[in-house]
DNA sequence: GTGCTTGCAAACGTTTTGCAGACTC
DNA sequence: GAGTCTGCAAAACGTTTGCAAGCAC
């Protein structure tokens, strides 16, 4: 399983931007300030660009996936598909796992723990080192299970 | 984990589908087939659309989505999303999961029977069923993760 | 001043939908 | 004949891109 960078604070951040020979600029520096604010969620695009806007009301939705796509570029942020629907951003430091019922969509983190089992079976079995972080597992919860019946 | 409906021919299943108040039409004969000379592949909503053109070129691109559609709805197909991209479809009794390397795309079919501890972990700690089936699992394959280091 | 970054508009690829006509039963 | 299915065109959705102007360094 892959790990990502690990970013403390929004300064950090900007400091591995400048670095890289990027520049600071203030769409930048509110998109990684509604990345932490969001910390354990689960922000699309679309809610990240209206946390900007909120106090930059200029900044485009198509800076919002320039930006994102920088800043996963630098292996500080990672992108994940819950389902069908718009992908989620997240700090890489706080990536997980997840189960989303296919009946109500409802959403369950799970820790890398549950992954260990199938992570060493793909390798020895294909040669194979598992992210689960990108795609969800789908399935159904235990709710939905129960009313199915 | 999930299982679909056996269908053994595509006569079993226009007779489902005449059951279900549906009719027999050519494009569903064609689409059906296309699915049956597919079986194990990963056939896209266009690949199939092609081969049922090859014999009846007027079937459009969108009355193969609705026949899709209508056929998961009876349970004897089902999509799967291998990755960024369109999905791929095939009849339930063949679904199975699948590996995907994010470095250079090559696919491993995996047996069910490697789920099977993640299965009950979920199960057990979430009171979630997982479907294997309809998200790929993302990683690294042998050569790629070597080619990183 | 160099060249990275931005807003805008337009395109992209996949999938869905509204409609009027055509077909199956 | 009733009601389902179809082709077509257009829209929907999330995301990416080309361009000229604007800004960080």
């Amino acid at each position: 399983m892959s790990t990502g960078v690990t970013a403390e604070s929004v300064e950090d951040i900007l400091t591995l931007l400048r670095q890289e020979g990027g520049r600071v600029t203030t769409s930048r520096r509110l998109l990684i300030e509604a990345l932490f604010d969001a910390a354990a969620g689960h922000s699309t695009a679309e809610d990240l660009a209206a946390e900007v806007q909120a106090r930059a009301p200029d900044v485009h939705l198509s800076t919002i996936y320039r930006n994102l796509e920088e800043l996963e570029r630098l292996g500080v942020v990672t992108h994940t598909h819950l389902g069908h629907g718009p992908a989620t951003y997240q700090l890489a430091s706080f990536a997980h796992a997840h189960f989303i019922c296919e009946v109500c969509g409802s959403r369950f983190d799970a820790p890398d723990e549950l992954f260990r089992g199938l992570a060493r079976l793909a390798r020895q079995r294909l040669g194979f080192t598992i992210d689960p972080h990108h795609f969800a597992i789908l399935g159904h919860c235990h709710d939905c299970e129960l009313r199915a019946r």
